[in-house]
DNA sequence: AACTATTTATAAGA
DNA sequence: TTCTTATAAATAGTT
């Protein structure tokens, strides 16, 4: 349709079938898989070139569109063994999945780092900064992770602190009664005075540094 | 792909949507047919509207294979074809290469700083390390590529330093043929001794800058 | 549905 | 197969 207008009917030169062939069928698949995205269509495509090779595309799955085209047109015909064409698309689909792990792979080892000689100085460049994107990526998610434990570290030290200050009271307090019942003691007694400097004096026998450090302990567990 | 080129998206507006379906199926199938009659091709097209119409072509025997493939998927035949053994193997075989499609491809978008939401402070530490080693290796090649680049100037430039030399002797020879040219004629005329300090002098008459950036300024195309 | 300015597809040639 | 290029065909936006 260039160069000059042809007819359409079969091409007779097989070299010049096979190239308008290649180049056709391009141009079909792209046009078929345009129409799919543009109007939200689904589209199956099968062609079998005339040396019988298969070319598919499905906007959906294969299945799916066949399956919802035999709900249309549900006349079955109960035909059996030909060189079955699912035997072909399957193939056809475990070749294009081998190909894309085959890409996927590469490009992965890419990102690590190796099989880079065939790439130019725009493609390195390119991927430097995909790198480094996902370097930035991961030291954010990884700050955020320390920050978030530093503040649960930090909301525990509140507590611990908290309840060391309330144990703190509370030993004091029974001082303060044994103090009054010594003291009530005395009164009632012959010693008097003395006494007072023994192992019953709070300041001397009440330890805060212990007490804290039997609850701090548990700070380090998280 | 007139007035305006378009992005291949999904139309937004349904009644433009529906406009171009109208246009572009009647484009495909024509391409359809097209390729069919002019390569020989057999060609299947199925194609649901969004709003779930069917339109479909099939050159000759195709619309036979695609029902007789129907019906292998389809429960309601006389004769329980079940999968071929073959079949089962490929789908199995699909399976397992669209699951690692699905575990590269996460990966993938692991290291471009995606889906990282699930990973512990042990995985994000070894993808940063991961990271770190393709970028290091990245730049390296960046490093070699460079200095690789700048060595072949450096050649060239010393090429052209010798070059530049080599032109300057050849014109202080001819300076000096020149002056001693001069000297016969003034022997064998009247004018002696001022013409000297004329533009036959070569300390003043040759300008070796220029002749150097002339010689340098290809230097800027490599 | 028709028009038309552009874009896209592609036949021929290399 | 791929590229180039002149030209045919398809089609987006408009009427």
């Amino acid at each position: 349709m260039t160069r000059k207008k042809i007819q359409i009917k079969k091409i007779d030169n097989i070299a010049a079938r096979q190239v308008a062939f290649s180049k056709r069928r391009k141009g079909l698949f792209k046009k078929a898989k345009e129409l799919a995205i543009l109007c939200d269509a689904e589209i199956g495509l099968l062609v079998f070139s005339a040396s019988g090779k298969l070319f598919d595309y499905a906007s959906s799955s294969i299945q799916e569109i066949l399956e919802r085209h035999n709900n249309v047109h549900s006349d079955n015909l109960p035909n059996l063994n030909e060189p079955s064409v699912e035997l072909q698309l399957e193939s056809n689909i475990r070749a294009k999945l081998n190909e894309e792990v085959e890409k996927k792979s590469h490009e992965l080892r890419q990102m690590k780092g190796e099989e880079l000689q065939g790439l130019g100085m725009e493609e390195l460049k390119k991927l430097e900064k995909s790198l480094q994107g996902g370097l930035s990526r991961v030291a954010e998610i990884m700050d955020g992770k320390n920050s978030e434990l530093l503040s649960v570290i930090g909301r525990k030290v509140d507590l611990l602190i908290e309840e060391n200050k309330r144990l703190n009271e509370l030993e004091v307090e029974k001082m303060g009664e044994q103090i009054i019942m010594q003291n009530i003691q005395g009164n009632s007694s012959e010693s008097v005075g003395n006494n007072s400097t023994s192992s019953n004096n709070p300041s001397q026998d009440y330890d805060s540094s212990d007490t804290s450090l039997k609850l701090g302990l548990p700070v380090l567990d998280y």
